[in-house]
DNA sequence: TGACAAACTTACTGATTAGTAAGTAAAATT
DNA sequence: AATTTTACTTACTAATCAGTAAGTTTGTCA
């Protein structure tokens, strides 16, 4: 599943194979079938155990008792970590730009997930302006929104322009939010 | 070259064939690869001619001599176009997510298309903060690359919850710069 | 020690992939 | 009228894809 996570966020789901992880792991195809019987049932225990990690991370009372300018900062980190680990990009950005190609099933994993970054981000810059420590006019969920699609594609740019340029737009963001 | 054009929006680089293609013009793959040798030469020439034709777009004195506010609208009105159009995304941003199984010449093209737009963005904010219609704080490439990757991400996320989502970025956006 | 199940391997299948070689029909050029 | 070029078709190839069926090894538990 390590595995799979990492090769949808670099090469997409239809960029990787079964003889791919399977080579990796030093195993044949069919031990890989033997644990997810499709690729799609691959996908999916991928999406979920992501899903679930970001409930637990965002129900840990150590992010949960942060302010808000800092738990803006810790959502950026997770972007950050993600570009500087071999380029990769947002789980749900990936999916979401094969979208077309992919079954009913992972489509709604997608959607959930992608809702679930949201929610969190909009009540996070809500308790931020409210507490006046972010500047933003407008609603909060289209805020939210600006910001994460902005994230996923910034990941995306810097695969052509660099992470110098994925930098800059995280700290646009920060300009945009103090100023 | 229209129809690759769209199948890389709708399914990515790596997931449309010459098949589909053939298919679709009531012919056989050997002559698909009669007009374009191979896959990549086919793609190459889809992003050469989307360049040329954004260059013509922007030197055109109809856009040229457009206040910023305007210019602004235009560019944004690509992306809804391309939204409304069976849900396609940026061919940059379609691109960018398979990068990493791209061609080096077809990396080049892609980065300088991507290079182009954000270019053309950045010049537009800052003649529209000069003019005094723009608002916004730092760097003028930062924000450019913040609303491309925006735009970019948002088509994207818009597969998964709908163009109204597209929509409230795209307000926020105006919103961000003009308040 | 024997039974059983978990975790594989071997050996496939049928579909699809990009790409090629050789031949053909029609139109344009000389 | 003869030649050449353009735009194909037919008929392949070798690779890769997800997925399956049947058999084998390994570890656990009664």
């Amino acid at each position: 599943m390590d595995l799979a996570e990492s090769l949808i966020q670099e090469k997409g789901f239809n960029g990787f194979s079964y003889a791919h992880i399977a080579a990796e792991l030093g195993v044949k195809n069919a031990a890989v079938h033997y644990h997810f019987p499709t690729k799609e049932a691959l996908a999916g225990a991928v999406i979920q155990r992501y899903r679930d990690r970001f409930q637990l991370w965002i129900n840990n009372s150590r992010i949960k008792n942060l302010p808000p300018q800092e738990k803006l900062d810790w959502f950026f980190s997770i972007y950050s970590k993600t570009r500087a680990d071999n380029g990769k990009v947002c789980l749900a950005g990936s999916l979401e730009t094969e979208f077309n190609s992919l079954s009913a099933p992972l489509r709604e994993q997608t959607r959930a997930l992608t809702r679930e970054l949201l929610t969190w981000l909009q009540a996070t810059l809500q308790e931020g302006r409210e507490a006046g420590v972010f500047y933003f006019g407008g609603d909060p969920a289209s805020k939210a929104a600006l910001i994460l699609s902005s994230l996923q594609g910034a990941l995306q740019m810097a695969r052509a322009l660099g992470t110098k340029k994925f930098q800059a737009v995280v700290q646009q963001h920060k300009e945009d939010l103090l100023a």
